[in-house]
DNA sequence: GCATAAATACCAACCAGTTGGTATGTTTTA
DNA sequence: TAAAACATACCAACTGGTTGGTATTTATGC
């Protein structure tokens, strides 16, 4: 290693999370992401070999910023499976703070310019999320054991589902210019998770 | 009018719904736009004054497209407003076929790109999807009112709950290739909104 | 322990192709 | 014939990407 002075490469990383979240990738050009981190274009191509590279790269950067976050977070120490589970709720409601490309998912944004035309990007991307509801999916799936529901969905769909509750509130939230309709439709995930775990376990349960 | 030749302007707002439900707003240039629609670019600058203001008659003509195709679908015609509602749902389920570009909603991709750098773009977005959820809370309404529901939730943060939903089902759907996520996430919506109608309407009810 | 070779990290200037947008025609209809 | 509806040709600014160089660190030979 040389130069380590400042690390440019992490640098952009980090730049590329906050412009992407706000402009999207399309829009954020290598110039500006360079301008924003304070380094030239020499760098940049140095550490990445594309714009679709640094894509890449940001989702990675993505996964291994938001892991360690969630990990963290108090809602684990319960219990309870369903206490995690709705504690996780509680805590993506929790966050819903501040202006929008603070609390909204960089995965989510970047998906949608590029599942077509960037396969690459869009696969790091749907690992992202996809790790992410791994993690939420084993508690789901002990709170089913816990509570004997035998429904004919499966912990895998309701981890998906609540991603895409959160998914759709960020857009609303873009497009209210707020977290107030996202916190609303956090709600209606959490009674939802509510009630279909109060409700017995048999097979006439569910759709 | 002259040139009455097919209307460039309808081909070209046909065309953007199209490639920017494909590759999102900023990756679609007025060039492919143009190719698109079989048009030349004087043709386009004529009828829209910038790339923006394209964006913008894009989503009203989304909302003059959707409109009409969604109060013509037969879930209307339910007696009991909770099978009106009902059925929106499983309409919106069975439509969710073909190519991923096919049944998503092109309000939610345009507003993940330009709510911050096009606001007008933005509120032309929000006015789509926030006019298709006013058809919708309407029923609901009725149908809290028709079973003596009195929860903390209103008939409008239930309205744009299902439609954070369906943005959220789109993503994962783009994320995963194809509408199975996509159909599952509506399944659960469903089952939440059964739920809900179905539990005695207290003040206790809800979160 | 130290000179030196080899990487690594970075920079400034440049390049060819593309971008949204314009200026100036030509054709068609009312 | 006036004006709306389009076409052609063009442009300045910007795009992602490259080039050739310099500074700094690490590995190696002795």
């Amino acid at each position: 290693m040389a130069r380590r002075q400042g690390d440019a490469k992490t640098k952009l990383l980090d730049a590329a999370l906050t412009m992407i979240r706000e402009k999207g990738y399309s829009a954020t050009t290598v110039d500006d992401l360079c301008a924003a981190a304070g380094v030239t274009k020499g760098a940049f191509f140095h550490h990445f070999a594309s714009k679709e590279a640094l894509g890449i790269a940001a989702a990675e950067h993505w996964t291994a910023v938001t892991g360690p976050f969630f990990a963290a977070a108090p809602y684990h120490r319960h219990a309870d499976p369903l206490d995690r589970v709705l504690g996780y709720i509680d805590f993506r409601r929790a966050i819903l703070q501040g202006a929008v490309p603070e609390f909204t998912c960089l995965a989510g944004t970047m998906l949608q310019e590029t599942y077509d035309s960037h396969p690459a990007i869009r696969d790091a991307c749907e690992r992202s999320i996809s790790s992410h509801a791994a993690t939420l999916e084993a508690d789901i799936a002990a709170a089913m054991a816990a509570r004997g529901i035998a429904a004919d969905w499966t912990a895998a769909s309701m981890a998906l589902h609540t991603q895409a509750v959160l998914q759709g509130a960020f857009i609303l939230a873009k497009a209210k210019g707020g977290p107030a309709v996202a916190a609303d439709s956090v709600d209606h995930l959490r009674r939802y998770i509510e009630m279909i775990f109060a409700t017995p376990g048999d097979k006439e349960n569910g759709l």
